[in-house]
DNA sequence: GTGGGGGAG
DNA sequence: CGTTCTCCCCCAC
């Protein structure tokens, strides 16, 4: 069901712009995601990935959903959307707060050793704690939260980290997606795996399905462009994109029962690794062989190794990883395809719209984040925490009705913000009518190559600002 | 480099 | 929804 709203884009708001836009473009890379690939998507669209990702999840398969301003919290708006938004959310929910973090964070505002999970299997029956209801504890902060979370082994400033997260704010990087894995693992779970011909037999299985892994994802077939004497008498020319230097055993052992039958559940881990042997890499051997060669001279060394004794253990878990790629290719991808350089490109394009400039924009961004770290908690809620009835649903309610959600984004877009010297772009400048892609265009004319302008009234504006702008004129 | 903890999807 | 199978990053040693 599409359930979308008119939007008044206020001209004079930068992040509303921006927010606008954002929405469009995903649009537009929607669309042509599903068109071109037959894959649909879910988008979230905010300034930062922690929120646009949780934002994402309010209208799920084949959709997007923009969270809109304000952002801050001012006299006027005394409860910004980022922080009603993310007050929601049950505290496990956020992304890089996971099952052991959430647990401690329940404990801290819950003041009692929580109802951990006892009856059932996994998870259990958790209580549910808002991120409110972290935010609002009485003297939390980051540093309280570092001595809480910290520790040997914790990663640096996660208390610093988790506080932002619970702020709305997110720092984090976009990251590159990789072209091959820094890892490749196979592994399985069983009922009971006590004997050590189990275990050899369990060990072939898991070489075997790594062995195709590592054809399937680290081996790279060489299109034969000049089919030379070798590709047509010995086929297509194969090889590693990347080496492992490492060969890693994990196990999982069951933990022992307790005096009173109950299981004390654990997920610990142990592993063993060694550096990986050549032979693994041979294209010649057949793969009955190598694994063979695996189990025997490298994999059941690595067991007795984990497990000294004959016998006592019982595996709940077996894996088998390949890791410590050294790449012959780049390890990164960068195929070119990425949204950085469709910007890079229709820069001029896009400039148009720049009604502010980059440090402006930055500022956008950072001003929640840091703002936000500070902010004291009245701000947002006041200290009393909410109760259910009288103030979380209802008013989450009405937000996800009115003031999120921009399925189908905005259904115009006022030429008063893209009309700008289009004498000099090409007449035949819609959508459907260009020639490439314009993602794979190369340099120059890039304002003529990557600019449309509207036959209707002339505005220039980006490819994927088209359809709604389109919209916008049937609308008027 | 090895082994373990925590987390995402 | 809960569980399984991967894959990732970080840290201490």
């Amino acid at each position: 069901m599409i359930s979308y709203r008119l939007i008044l884009l206020d001209t004079t708001d930068p992040l509303h712009l921006r927010l606008i836009l954002g929405s469009h473009l995903a649009q537009y890379l929607r669309q042509r995601l599903e068109a071109e690939h037959g894959y649909t998507a879910t988008v979230g669209i905010s300034t930062n990935k922690l929120i646009a990702k949780l934002v994402g999840n309010v209208h799920k398969p084949d959709s997007q959903t923009t969270l809109l301003p304000p952002y801050t919290s001012t006299d006027d708006t005394p409860t910004d959307n980022v922080t009603t938004f993310i007050d929601e959310h049950e505290i496990g929910k956020i992304p890089g707060i996971g099952f052991k973090t959430a647990q401690k964070l329940r404990v801290l505002v819950l003041q009692r050793p929580a109802d951990f999970d006892t009856g059932l299997v996994y998870g259990g029956t958790k209580e549910s704690v808002y991120v409110a209801n972290v935010r609002n504890t009485p003297g939390l902060g980051p540093e309280e939260l570092e001595r809480l979370l910290g520790g040997s082994g914790a990663p640096q400033g996660i208390g610093a980290r988790v506080w932002d997260l619970i702020n709305g704010c997110d720092d984090s990087p976009v990251g590159q997606a990789r072209d091959v894995p820094t890892q490749i693992s196979i592994e399985d779970s069983y009922i009971r795996l006590d004997t050590l011909d189990q275990v050899i037999k369990e060990l072939r299985l898991l070489s075997f399905s790594l062995l195709k892994r590592m054809h399937a994802d680290l081996l790279e077939t060489e299109e034969a462009d000049n089919a030379t004497e070798e590709t047509i008498s010995s086929g297509p020319t194969k090889r590693w994109m990347a080496h492992p230097k490492t060969l890693r055993l994990t196990t999982r052992p069951r933990p022992p029962q307790n005096p009173d039958g109950s299981r004390n559940r654990s997920f610990a881990r142990i592993s063993k690794s060694t550096t990986m042997p050549n032979f693994m890499f041979s294209l010649k051997e057949e793969h009955e062989v190598l694994v063979q060669k695996l189990v025997y001279e490298i994999l059941l060394p690595l067991f007795r190794r984990l497990h000294p004794e004959k016998s006592g253990w019982n595996l709940s878990l077996v894996n088998l990883a390949v890791a410590n790629m050294v790449g012959a290719a780049s390890d990164k991808g960068g195929s070119g395809r990425d949204i950085a350089k469709m910007f890079k490109r229709q820069d001029d394009v896009l400039r148009q719209f720049r009604v502010w400039d980059e440090d402006d924009v930055d500022k956008v961004v950072s001003e929640h984040q840091e703002d936000g770290s500070e902010a004291p908690v009245e701000d947002v809620l006041g200290n009393t925490l909410p109760t259910e009835e009288q103030h979380r649903p209802h008013e989450i309610m009405e937000y996800a009705d009115h003031d999120f959600d921009v399925v189908e984004p905005t259904k115009f877009l006022p030429p008063a913000l893209d009309t700008r010297g289009s004498e000099d772009v090409p007449t035949s400048s819609q959508a459907g009518a260009r020639s490439g892609d314009p993602w794979e265009e190369e340099d120059e004319d890039i304002l003529d190559d990557d600019t449309f302008h509207c036959q209707v009234c002339g505005a220039v504006m980006p490819l994927f600002a088209m359809g709604a702008h389109e919209r916008w004129h049937m609308q008027e």
